[in-house]
DNA sequence: TGATGAGGCGCC
DNA sequence: AAAGGGCGCCTCATCA
């Protein structure tokens, strides 16, 4: 059973339909929207059918409602038009419903993301009034049901076919996300305010009181003014490249990597000034008072934000907490944090997806690198990581070469499938996920401004040094985006597993999560936790012989975790 | 003055 | 150890 939601102030329509998406009652409106929810959650357990779970959600979520189900129809009809080659037009329910009728398509309206973050916080608690109509939602939620169901017969010149039957359970996953992602920007990451402040002044030394930089940037400031005999502005890279040039020191750059190899007194210090500079100006004192209260640092999530089908933030960072941080996030008292961490997981993945036999053998082993070693490398572990990481990234040449040449004679089948995914992307080719997210067009990954799509992109494509950057991306693009499939299915069944017990998802990261609970529930969790990530290997890959290990921790601190 | 791009670096 | 893929976000430099 399918309820179709619109909002309307504080109350709403509801359309409850069969699970075909055929109306089966008439549309009711409510007064109150959160007791409507909260009440037929608790009897029937329908899918939430809405156009934006991120608009509807979290006002459920603070009263104290949560749902196990939804559809988004707004994620969905960006994933069905990638997979019909219309990437990028126009979402929304209004603009999906123009569509539909044939009628001019207007514009997505900006979005929350768009919002400056503070706003964005603010927007979280407005009643929504959402423009469109049940009959609008039920309708391109029924096109979209025959759209996906006629995906299988689609033309396929891509790494995968777009299948009916998997793309319904990329938007179902994609939905659950979005259930995660409200609930997780509302829970919070729990985090200790005065930990973090004495860390800073460990490292940072006093805060100055005008809001400069602090003591201890000041001094190494000082110091390297004297080692390059002048004055300088350490955070301009153009004035640093001149203050070397002049000790006779010429640079290309001032990247940390083309330093290191400099012998010079200033070089140290600028590169633990580089260090602290960037922990002061991206993870200080500002970033302290703007990002957490209450006890708990409340990142915004954005489910699909990236091509790829990651997730995006925005504000506050919430995937580049540096790891010197993380010794702030401490479970409050009486609980505590299960951390869990996906290994070596995109040559998990690209096993799984090639079924590539030799590859696949090795990856059922805790070890994948070690596995690959001593097969194909003469034991050289090291050597083993830079062929598979270079398959998967694109990298041709260099150090690289001989290894790769090892992992091409060794697992033809896995090599074939990453350099089909290149050569698709090179020639101005579309490639898709094991679910079937479809990666964007040339013309979007191109940013520079001349490109223009239409004439002329597919000879511009091929060959050149653009047309390997977009095999590149289209090589890696099957990979990262399966992977994030995988994690997105572990994501849904933890949540699911959860859901009764006073565990709550704090964090996620690519192929890491985060649970916060009571010291009685961690086992249990861990358990959880191993469990959801078979399921999604299952669910995904069938019984394919890779394993996915999940390294669980138990720990007081994220930074104790592993 | 505000917008934009580049340089740089944190995370996966 | 770096370099290949994906991001967000800080600064400076430049331009309208």
């Amino acid at each position: 059973m399918l309820v179709a939601v619109l909002p309307e102030g504080a109350g709403g329509l509801l359309r409850p339909l069969a699970d075909d998406g055929t109306p089966a009652d008439p549309e009711r409106r409510v007064a109150d929207l959160v007791e409507a929810v909260r009440r037929i959650e608790a009897t029937d357990r329908p899918r939430w059918l809405w156009a934006s779970t991120a608009d509807v959600y979290p006002r459920l979520v603070r009263a104290g409602v949560r749902i196990e189900r939804c559809y988004d129809l707004e994620l969905a009809e960006a994933l069905v038009l990638g997979a019909e080659g219309r990437w990028g037009q126009p979402r929304s329910l209004a603009s999906a419903s123009a569509r539909l009728a044939g009628l001019p398509v207007p514009p997505d309206p900006p979005s929350r993301a768009a919002l400056p973050p503070g706003e964005f916080q603010e927007s979280l608690f407005e009643l929504e009034t959402a423009s469109g109509s049940p009959a609008e939602l039920v309708d391109v939620h029924a096109a979209q049901r025959t759209r996906v169901a006629g995906l299988a017969e689609l033309p396929s010149a891509h790494s995968f076919p777009a299948r009916a039957g998997s793309m319904r359970t990329l938007i179902a996953a994609e939905s659950a996300g979005a259930l995660v992602a409200a609930e997780m920007g509302l829970a919070g990451l729990p985090w200790r305010a005065d930990v973090h402040d004495a860390l800073l002044r460990e490292l940072l030394g006093a805060p100055s009181p005008v809001g400069g930089p602090p003591a201890r940037l000041v001094e190494l400031n000082t110091r390297l003014n004297v080692a390059l005999g002048r004055r300088v502005h350490p955070d301009s890279p153009a004035e640093l490249l001149r203050a070397f040039a002049r000790v006779g020191i010429v640079l290309r750059s001032t990247r940390r990597w083309e330093l290191q190899h400099v012998d010079h007194p200033a070089v140290p210090i600028l590169l633990e000034y580089k260090e602290l500079y960037r922990l002061w100006v991206a993870h200080g004192w500002s970033w302290l008072e703007q990002w957490v209260t209450g006890g708990r640092f409340r990142a915004e999530y954005i489910p699909g934000g990236v091509v790829s089908g990651r997730w995006a933030t925005r504000g506050g960072g919430a995937l580049q907490i540096p790891k010197v941080v993380r010794k702030a996030v401490v479970a409050d008292p009486g609980w505590t944090l299960v951390v869990a961490d996906a290994g070596q997981l995109e040559p998990r993945v690209l096993a799984a997806v090639s079924a590539d036999r030799r590859l696949a053998r090795a990856a059922a082993e805790g070890d994948l690198y070690a596995a690959l070693a001593a097969e194909a490398f003469e034991g050289d572990r090291a050597k083993a990581k830079l062929a598979l990481l270079g398959a998967m990234y694109g990298q041709t040449g260099g150090d690289a070469a001989p290894a790769l040449a090892a992992l091409r004679r060794f697992y033809p089948t896995a090599w074939d499938l990453v350099e089909e995914a290149a050569r698709t992307g090179e020639t101005g080719g579309l490639v898709r996920t094991w679910l079937g997210r479809t990666c964007p067009p040339p013309s979007v990954t191109w940013r520079d401004g001349f490109d223009q799509p239409g004439e002329g992109v597919e000879a511009d494509t091929r060959g050149g040094a653009r047309g390997r950057a977009r095999g590149r991306f289209t090589r890696n693009f099957v990979i990262q985006g399966t992977a994030a499939e995988w994690a997105l299915v572990l994501l849904a069944r933890l949540r699911a597993a959860l859901s009764g017990m006073r565990a709550e998802l704090v964090f996620f990261q690519h192929d890491e999560v985060v649970v916060h609970c009571p010291l009685d529930e961690a086992a249990e969790v861990a358990r959880a936790v191993r469990a959801a990530g078979d399921e999604a290997r299952r669910l995904l890959f069938g019984d394919t012989e890779v394993r996915f290990p999940l390294d669980v921790s138990v720990v007081e601190r994220y930074s104790d975790a592993k």
